[in-house]
DNA sequence: CTGGAGAGTTTGAATACCGAACTTGGCATG
DNA sequence: CATGCCAAGTTCGGTATTCAAACTCTCCAG
């Protein structure tokens, strides 16, 4: 998550890459839909560049011009982007709703994103989830066994008081 | 989505909330495993509690501490974490595969998230998606017209030229 | 009365970000 | 030919964040 986040998490990736999402690809168009300052733009679209989340495309010959789109790594950012748009729809819209409705074209209807387990299909909930040590596992500073949990430095300390 | 941002989108709060869901709840916990200054630290905590994304909630007196847990809208910023750590298992992981595995504790099975539509179920994919103002519609600079999408301009531009 | 947790604050130097202006390449107009 | 315009950047000086390290404050323990 680190690495990822070194990518995407900064104030502006996000928000760029929704633009892209809603097809905006042009320099000049994204700087003036997110009024974000020229040097960070080009800083963010080349760093997105580098890390294959975008392409640059020509549009045009002479002056050469370039757009920018999203790759199948950047399409596949479409959850994260999804899940932030309806986690601000349900807690961060204002009293007239939500700014922008989706429309699925397989079912034609409006939805909201919905994330679920990809072996039983049922919506996910944090407190149903467990995380165990992957193949790639780290032994980092602290991770939480069970002497770890709420209260356990306390338990443990009343226990060695005790005896 | 601008004020989810305003959140969530910087590079620290989202790791502090990963760990959130990892079930750490102490200052000097998150300092130590995430390596986050502690001014930085206190002022994120800070903020995620004037957001009501955490609580502070003592957990002994005298010395009275606190520590931080997810409320319920925290405990919805779920889905964006998993999507996160999803796109970096499958784009960002090393050589040998993911540090961590999820188990889901209604089939007992690993899985992986996947977002899909409320109305029918399917996974949802960018490109079968579209999107139209909604109640709360801003009239922003330039939202994606018809004679906003690729080349339109340049066509546009042509055709005037035709003419 | 010295030491050590735990949860922060303070401080000065290094980084990042901002707004505004400038650059570059190629038309188009007068 | 000179001027102006467009799109996509780059440069620049000043402000705002972040950093690492040290300090504070409250309690308890020996």
């Amino acid at each position: 998550m680190a690495r990822t986040v070194s990518v995407i998490g900064d104030r502006w990736t996000l928000l760029i890459l929704r633009d892209c999402f809603l097809r905006v690809r042009r320099f000049e168009d994204f700087q003036e839909r997110l009024g974000i300052t020229r040097p960070i733009l080009a800083s963010r679209l080349k760093k997105l560049v580098d890390e294959f989340v975008l392409v640059k495309v020509p549009y045009q010959q002479r002056p050469l011009r370039y757009e920018y789109r999203l790759t199948q790594k950047g399409l596949d950012l479409y959850p994260i982007v999804m899940a932030i748009v309806h986690w601000g729809d349900v807690y961060m819209a204002g009293k007239k709703g939500r700014p922008l409705l989706h429309t699925h074209d397989l079912c034609g209807k409006d939805f909201d994103p919905v994330m679920v387990c990809s072996e039983c299909g049922e919506p996910l909930m944090a407190r149903q989830v467990h995380v165990r040590p992957g193949p790639d596992a780290k032994s980092p500073r602290h991770l939480p066994m069970e002497t770890d949990l709420p209260g356990a430095r306390r338990i443990a300390k009343d226990k060695a008081a005790a005896s």
